[in-house]
DNA sequence: AGACATGATGCGGGTTCCCGCAACGACTTT
DNA sequence: AAAGTCGTTGCGGGAACCCGCATCATGTCT
């Protein structure tokens, strides 16, 4: 079994080498990559079917490689480990785990006896599996209809790259009073208004970004991945 | 001499302890703290004078706590290691070091050669030492007179909160045109109005906060911090 | 079927924001 | 001293934004 680390830090990377040989004892090769692209590269090349992803890299992030990948082998096995259980990251992979693939998501503060099991259980099993902590993350967020649904995190997004009104309904197709009512939502989820003093009254936009920031519901990689997304779709427009 | 490590990465924390047995023999005792607010108790409780410090931690980060230590024992000589070339960081660190303390900034990328360096001119010399990484970014944002001077990065602050104008005049001591002045030069040299197409126009206010965020001028701890020095505004107003 | 909740949309008005224009003071240059 | 530069402040208007109110379509419960 061949077994590709895709992961930027040089210390964690060589602590999932030692954890990978301990763990699984069928594993015959180690390839290693320090960012995005030149994991995408060396899982094509060498036709790699079990990966572990780190998620935060310069060039490219893991949710970008991962994408790429399984556009090419949906059934790649790919456990995601990470610093943080940030929502962003999440969603992100909702997104674009095909049909019936093997996948984990496990933090890098896990015990070395979690990460060999999830080591075991996707890689070798095609299982998933998502860390506990995160897990209670997805939790918290949903109970209090904090949650937001897919359009109107589209939206936030449009609004976090600072697009009108007017531009986000042509874009996501709704109509401008619609736009304001998944604005009106989204503040109201994200606690826009009941924050500090509730007399101070604030730009609401501003401060909707500024909640999503801090409560890690988006960060500065979505951003960026954002605002790539949003120049295609500028470019197919005329 | 008995030195600090506060560090949350075990791997890190590990590897640094490593280093210092090897770069400083006359090192005598270590201590380790995973969090800033456990780092300047040990600080405190042990009067320890060196002190190496990451930046990104979870209950308090390494910027707060060190002004802490600093306030406490401006002659402790500090050393920041960090995984980001990060202007937010840099310009923290630059407001709270003492006239003529000891202290410096280096990567964690760096080589081992030149973190043993590091470790020797700052916690044993007393030297001043700033990894070529970070000054090549300060450079660089210093030449196209893109830096922000210090009333325009509080503005800047007060708007990624979501203050309004006049909010922020009454707090900076500015009138309002001078606050929209602020706003004004900001929006040029964060780029607010040259990217993406020129023609579609922006909400600039949550475009400045985005590209603010992505070119590392602000982060979320920022923003987290920023929000903390409001509240004490708010609270000593009435 | 009828009552009801939910979401999309239009209209109108009050507020905030952006910014051109102009005046003023402090400071520098010639 | 005259001229020029730079930052601060006021005024005013047009654009964007926030949001209450009303309407209409769709789906659900009784």
């Amino acid at each position: 079994m061949r077994v590709l680390i895709v992961e930027d830090d040089q210390f964690h990377a060589s602590y999932l080498q030692d954890a990978l040989a301990e763990a699984l004892p069928e594993v015959t090769e180690i390839f290693h990559a320090t960012d995005g692209v030149a994991g995408e590269e060396e899982a094509r090349k060498d036709e790699i079917e079990a990966i572990i992803m780190d998620l935060q890299m310069d060039r490219r992030n893991g949710i970008e490689a991962a994408r790429a990948i399984w556009a090419r082998r949906p059934q790649s096995r790919i456990l995601f480990w990470s610093n943080y259980a940030d929502e962003a990251y999440l969603r992100g992979i909702a997104q674009i785990v095909p049909e019936d693939s093997a996948y984990g998501y496990i933090l890098k503060t896990a015990s070395r006896e979690r990460l060999k099991l999830a080591l075991r259980a996707v890689l070798v099993e095609g299982q998933i599996m998502v860390d506990r902590e995160i897990h209670r993350l997805q939790k918290r967020s949903a109970s209090p209809r904090n949650r937001l649904d897919d359009s109107e995190f589209a939206v936030l997004l449009d609004l976090a790259l600072g697009l009108q009104d007017k531009l986000i309904a042509e874009r996501r197709g709704m109509s401008l009073r619609t736009v304001q009512n998944r604005l009106l939502s989204l503040y109201e989820k994200l606690g826009v208004l009941s924050d500090l003093d509730a007399e101070l009254t604030l730009n609401k936009r501003v401060r909707a970004l500024n909640r999503a920031l801090v409560t890690r519901m988006i960060n500065t990689e979505t951003l960026e991945a954002a605002q790539r997304d949003l120049e295609t779709w500028l470019a197919g427009r005329g």
